[in-house]
RNA sequence: AGGGGUGUGGUCUAGCUUGGUGGAAGACGUCGGUUUCAUGUGCCGGAAAACUUGGGUUCAAAUCCCAACACCUCUACCA
C-alpha cells in the first residue's frame, strides 16, 4: 500500500573521496547499504538510496598534479571507476551525487545562506601550521621534530588566514540532550557514550572556508569570492541537496529526514556532532539512525594506501564472481566491529554454505521434479501435519526486521539460513525417495509442491544479500514475478513449467600447489638482493626518545654520510652498550617517521624471540662498507 | 602525545547497554555414525578447547571499575 503523500525510506552511504579507486573498504560500505536498501524495499514502501562523490579537497589536487593531469580528468576517471564499481556489485542506489554538480552547489548556497542568516557563520581567524617550502598547510601529524619532511630545513610558521566559522559551540547543550533523549539513535549502542564523550569535551567552532586558491574549483561562498566552502558545509550537505532541498521542496519533504545515515567509525564526530548542528541552524529535521561499521582488515592487515596491500576487490570479483563476494561480506563481516576478508575464508563459505546448504538442497528438489513430474508444478493435494507444520516456519519476517532495525546484517542472514537448514531437515524426515517407493504418490506430489514452495520462500529472503542468485533459483522454479514480503505466504495455486536443475555454485577446487608457488615467490635474485643497501655505519651517540620505552635514536655515520636512525632496542641494549659499535645499517629503507623522530634507515639485528643481538662485523672494516 | 573504541575456541563470529537461565553459545574445521534424492552433498552424535593479562567491586563478573599490553580510530578531510 502506497499512499503518495508518505515519506520515503530514506538511506545514505557517506560520499566516497575520488582521491583514488574504489577499494575493499568502500565495497563493504556500499554492500551494506545495498543490502539494506533492498531489504526495506522488500516491504512496498517508496524507498530512496542515496551514495556519491566527494570532488572536492586538495588531496585531489595533490593527486592529480603528481600524475600531470588535471583535476577533472581525475575526477572523472574515478567517477567512472566508482559507478562501474557500483554496477559491477549489483548496488541498487536510486540516486547519486557529485559534489561538483550544480544541483549539490545551489543546495550547499542555499545552506550556507541559511546559517547566515541564523547568525551562526563568522568570519574570524584560523591559525594553521605553515610550511613556507611546501606553500601550505601540514597537520600536526605530519610534522617530523616540528618539521616539515620534505623542508626539514625551512621553518614552520604559524599563519594567520581569514575564514569563516560555524557556531559548533552553540549546539552542544542542544545536543547532548538530543542523545541523551535518543532522538537521533546510535546503532551500534555503545558508540553514543563516545559521542556523548566527544560533546563533553571542549569543542572549538569549527572552521567553515578555505582560501579560493586553494582549491579553485569549490563551491564558492556566498558573497565572498575569495573563499570557498570547506568539507563540513560542502560535502555533509550532499544528504539534502541532491533530494530536493534547493530545488524541489515538494520531493524534499517526501525524503528528508534520513532514515539511515551508514557510515564509518571514523566519520563518526562529523555525522553525530558536526551535521546535526548543521541541521540545527538551518531548522531541519534530524536523521532518525546512524548506522557505524567497523572496518576490514584484508588477510589481518590494515586497508591503507601508505601499507600498499589494498587488495584490489576487482581482482577478487573476477576471480570469484559478485554473489559470493556479496554473500562473505555480509556473511562473515561483523557489522558492529572490524573485521577481515580472507580469501580462504571466501572459498570456505562458498563450498560449505553455499554450495553445500543452499546449491545442494535446490539441486536435489529440483532433481525429483525432472525425474517424476516432467519439470511441471507437482499437483498439490491435501497437506500433511508434517507439510502444515513446515509451511508455519515460512514467516519470520518481523525477526528479520528487528536485525535489520539493528544494523545487524549478518544475524539476519544467520536466521535465513536456519531455514535453508530446516528445509534440509525436512527433506530427510520426509523422506520423499521413500514416499516415491511406497507408491504415496498423493503424499509425494504434496510434498514436492510445499519444498518449491519452500525455494520459492527462500529466493525472496535472499533478494537483499544475492540479488541475482534469488532471482536465478525464482527463474528455475518457473518465476518472473518480482515478489515483496507480502508473497511469504503458502500458495497453492502454482502450475507453471519448472526448468532443469542446474548446479548454481560449483565447488571450488583449493589448489594446494599455492603455498608451493609462494616458496617458489619467496626466492630473490641476486638482483633483488642487490637493491638492498646494506652497509657498515659507526654509532656516534645514542639517547633514549621520550615517551617510548624501547625506543632509541641514534646518530650513526657511514663515513661518506651520517643518519639519524632509530631502533628499538632500549630492553636490550644500555645507552654505554651501542656507543661506538659498528653496525650494519640498511641506508636505503625509505625513512619513516617514528614517534616523530625520521628515521632514515634500519640497524640490522637478530631477534629469536627473546633476546635481540645487533650485528656486527667480524672484522674492523671500512665505513660505509657495502655487504654483498 | 592526548581523547575514544576493541581484545571470546584452530578460524570467523554471538553474548557485554540492564552482572545471575553459563559446568560460556553458533558456524567452519576435526572425529565417529547414518541416509541416498542430491555437488564426497544431507542428517545425527562426539571430542577438544577459549572470555588478552593483573588487580578491584559483588553473594555472583565475559559482562561493571582500575592498570598493563596489543590492535584500531580521532585530533582540518583514505571506507
Amino acid at each position: 500500500m502506497i499512499s503518495l503523500n508518505k515519506k520515503k525510506f530514506y538511506i545514505t552511504t557517506a560520499i566516497a573521496y575520488l582521491n583514488g579507486k574504489p577499494h575493499m573498504g568502500h565495497a563493504l560500505e556500499i554492500i551494506q547499504a545495498d543490502c539494506l536498501s533492498r531489504f526495506y524495499r522488500l516491504f512496498d514502501e517508496g524507498l530512496v538510496f542515496q551514495t556519491g562523490a566527494d570532488e572536492h579537497g586538495m588531496k585531489i589536487l595533490n593527486t592529480a598534479q603528481e600524475k600531470g593531469i588535471e583535476v577533472t580528468e581525475l575526477l572523472n576517471e574515478n567517477y567512472q571507476a566508482f559507478i562501474d564499481f557500483y554496477n559491477l556489485l549489483n548496488i541498487s542506489f536510486d540516486k547519486y551525487v557529485r559534489t561538483t554538480s550544480k544541483i549539490h552547489k545551489d543546495g550547499a548556497s542555499k545552506l550556507w545562506k541559511t546559517l547566515v542568516d541564523n547568525g551562526d557563520i563568522y568570519k574570524g581567524t584560523y591559525n594553521g601550521l605553515y610550511c613556507i617550502g611546501c606553500e601550505a598547510y601540514k597537520t600536526y601529524n605530519e610534522l617530523i621534530e616540528n618539521k616539515c619532511p620534505n623542508h626539514p630545513n625551512r621553518e614552520i610558521i604559524t599563519l594567520k588566514e581569514d575564514n569563516y566559522f560555524f557556531k559548533l559551540s552553540k549546539y552542544i547543550d542542544k545536543l547532548i540532550k538530543i542523545y541523551d533523549n535518543d532522538e537521533i539513535e546510535i546503532i551500534p549502542k555503545r558508540r553514543k557514550a563516545e559521542i556523548l564523550n566527544i560533546l563533553k569535551e571542549e569543542l572549538d567552532d569549527i572552521s567553515f572556508s578555505r582560501q579560493k586558491e586553494k582549491m579553485p574549483w569549490g563551491i564558492p561562498v556566498p558573497g565572498d569570492d575569495k573563499h570557498v566552502m570547506y568539507v563540513w558545509a560542502d560535502a555533509l550537505s550532499n544528504y539534502i541537496t541532491n533530494i530536493g532541498y534547493e530545488f524541489s521542496p515538494k520531493e524534499f519533504k517526501s525524503i528528508w529526514p534520513a532514515d539511515i545515515h551508514l557510515i564509518g567509525k571514523d566519520i563518526i564526530k562529523f555525522h553525530a556532532i558536526y551535521w546535526p548542528a548543521i541541521l540545527l541552524s538551518a531548522g531541519l529535521e534530524l536523521p532518525k539512525k546512524l548506522f557505524i561499521h567497523g572496518f576490514l582488515t584484508v588477510e589481518g592487515l590494515k586497508i591503507g594506501k601508505s601499507i600498499g596491500n589494498v587488495s584490489d576487490p576487482l581482482i577478487l570479483l573476477e576471480k570469484y564472481g559478485v554473489p559470493i563476494f556479496r554473500f562473505y561480506l555480509l556473511k562473515n563481516i561483523p557489522t558492529y566491529d572490524d573485521g577481515s576478508f580472507s580469501e580462504n575464508d571466501l572459498i570456505q563459505i562458498y563450498n560449505n554454505v553455499l554450495a553445500d546448504d543452499l546449491g545442494n538442497l535446490v539441486l536435489r528438489i529440483l532433481t525429483f521434479i525432472e525425474k517424476d513430474f516432467d519439470l511441471h508444478y507437482p499437483p498439490l493435494f491435501s497437506l500433511s501435519v508434517e507439510d502444515k507444520e513446515y509451511i508455519k516456519e515460512f514467516n519470520f519476517i518481523d525477526e528479520l526486521k528487528g536485525f535489520f532495525n539493528d544494523f545487524q546484517i549478518n544475524k539476519a542472514l544467520d536466521r535465513i539460513w536456519e531455514f535453508v537448514k530446516l528445509t534440509n531437515k525436512f527433506i530427510n524426515d520426509r523422506k520423499p525417495w521413500e514416499l516415491k517407493k511406497n507408491n504415496n504418490n498423493k503424499g509425494y506430489s504434496t510434498l514436492l509442491y510445499v519444498l518449491l514452495e519452500g525455494l520459492r520462500i527462500i529466493s525472496i529472503y535472499l533478494k537483499p544479500f544475492i540479488p541475482s542468485i534469488s532471482e536465478r533459483i525464482l527463474n528455475l522454479i518457473g518465476k518472473d514475478k518480482e515478489y515483496n514480503f507480502n508473497d511469504i505466504d503458502f500458495n497453492p495455486d502454482f502450475k507453471d513449467k519448472i526448468n532443469k536443475k542446474e548446479v548454481l555454485f560449483p565447488k571450488i577446487e583449493i589448489k594446494m600447489e599455492s603455498k608451493e608457488e609462494k616458496e617458489i615467490d619467496n626466492n630473490i635474485t641476486y638482483e633483488d638482493f642487490q637493491k638492498l643497501d646494506i652497509r657498515i655505519a659507526i654509532i656516534e651517540t645514542v639517547e633514549k626518545v621520550e615517551n617510548a620505552d624501547k625506543l632509541y635514536k641514534l646518530s650513526v655515520d657511514l663515513g661518506y654520510e651520517k643518519r639519524i636512525i632509530v631502533a628499538g632496542l632500549a630492553e636490550y641494549y644500555t645507552i654505554e652498550e651501542l656507543k661506538g659499535k659498528k653496525i650494519t645499517l640498511l641506508t636505503n629503507l625509505k625513512p619513516r617517521k617514528i614517534r616523530g623522530i625520521l628515521s632514515q634507515g634500519m640497524l640490522l639485528a637478530a631477534d629469536d624471540g627473546k633476546l635481540v643481538s645487533i650485528l656486527i662485523p667480524d672484522k674492523n672494516v671500512d665505513l660505509g662498507s657495502k655487504i654483498q
